[in-house]
DNA sequence: CGGATTTGACCAGCGC
DNA sequence: GCGCTGGTCAAATCCG
């Protein structure tokens, strides 16, 4: 596998509604948008690539970038370029697992990407990556397969509800998360994950997640529900989703969209109106309120009586590149508990297998 | 009894 | 230098 060097910018934000790539995938069924736009930038100069891939997938996608000569707007079209092909990067990832090809086109198109992201000097040392994964739900965990343990709590300022430090429990696996009900929507569930497992997601799941958070009283029945789902009932759906393709048509609004969404710097993933909630955006100092929300197939019944929502942000303020091709393994394959880990293996490394 | 959780203390970074 | 804040440590406690 060869890593892409693309950079995600400072404040970049991705949201991605739901959990797990693989109902993600699932939820494909007919057509997605991938556009960016600059600030109330006037276009002098258009980038643009239509894309279309196999026929069997009767998917077209386009990138539209509008950019403008005023040298005060480098900085942030920069970002905004590195941005959407980090997050059109993914979404090609995404693309690809679901059709199990790698077309002449989609690779073309894919260099592009990842050429321009090259281009805008987009290379800088990081710290560890980070994640951050924003749910709706009526419980404070989020079983992403792995094991972790609590080792802290602390009230942050902003926010009355406690946030919840855990460590991966697999030994040598430094990987750590947290996690907290927002404060604006207290049935929102930030979680943020930083660095990346170096081992696979455990076979068996016990309890050890289950009631991490003492204030949350029944948290234990109802994650403990949730987690019968993610484990037994996923992974068929999630076989059943991978290389059995259902894509309609992508298409690409470009910025009209992302203006109707009200969103200065965003691209998004935009699906029919069956999908709710899909959405990436970045720059700006956004909280999540501001966010551009797609919408995005319901999938998964069991899990959204718990979980409705689910986003993906790579936070503000951290750069992330990882180029370590020991660690760039993906894992789709493991379902939805891998799910943060393909996450930060092609959003920071972009879609090369 | 072993592993997980709780929780107050401690530490480091940052801004003033 | 000091205070604030976020993050971590570790002893005590809980639980299966």
């Amino acid at each position: 596998m060869k890593s892409s060097n693309i950079l995600l910018g400072e404040n970049f934000e991705a949201r991605v509604s739901d959990f797990g790539m693989a109902r993600l995938v699932n939820a494909l069924d007919t057509h997605l948008t991938v556009s960016t736009l600059a600030d109330a930038v006037d276009g002098s100069s258009t980038f643009s690539n239509e894309w279309e891939d196999d026929k069997a997938t009767n998917g077209s996608v386009s990138l539209a970038y509008d950019v403008e000569g005023d040298e005060s707007e480098s900085t942030r079209r920069y970002f905004i370029l590195v941005i959407a092909a980090a997050a059109v990067s993914f979404f090609f990832f995404c693309v690809k697992r679901i059709i199990g090809s790698h077309s002449k086109s989609t690779n073309d198109f894919l260099r592009k990407l990842e050429s321009y992201a090259e281009m805008s000097g987009a290379t800088r040392a990081i710290r560890e990556p980070r994640v951050v994964v924003q749910t709706t739900s009526e419980v404070d965990i989020l079983d992403d397969g792995y094991r972790w343990r609590k080792y802290g709590q602390k009230v942050v300022k902003g926010n009355p509800n406690p946030r919840s430090y855990y460590n991966c429990t697999k030994a040598g696996c430094t990987v750590r998360k947290h996690m907290e009900r927002a404060s604006h929507d207290l049935k929102s569930v930030i979680t943020t994950y930083e660095g990346k497992h170096n081992h696979d997601v455990p076979a068996a799941r016990s309890s050890s997640h289950v009631n991490a958070n003492a204030s949350n009283a029944g948290q234990g029945q109802a994650s403990g529900l949730l987690q019968n789902h993610v484990h037994r009932n996923e992974p068929s759906q999630i076989h059943n989703g991978i290389g059995r393709p259902s894509f309609g048509s992508f298409n690409l609004p470009g910025r009209q969209q992302l203006a109707d969404l009200g969103h200065p710097h965003g691209f998004s993933f935009g699906m029919d109106q069956h999908l709710s909630n899909l959405a990436m955006s970045g720059l700006g100092s956004s909280s999540q309120g501001k966010f551009p929300v797609m919408p995005m197939n319901r999938f998964m019944a069991q899990q959204q009586r718990t979980t409705n929502e689910m986003v993906f942000m790579l936070p503000k303020g951290e750069p992330n590149v990882d180029a370590n091709p020991e660690r760039s393994g993906v894992n789709m394959h493991n379902g939805s508990s891998s799910m943060y880990q393909d996450i930060m293996n092609h959003m920071l490394l972009g879609p090369h297998m």
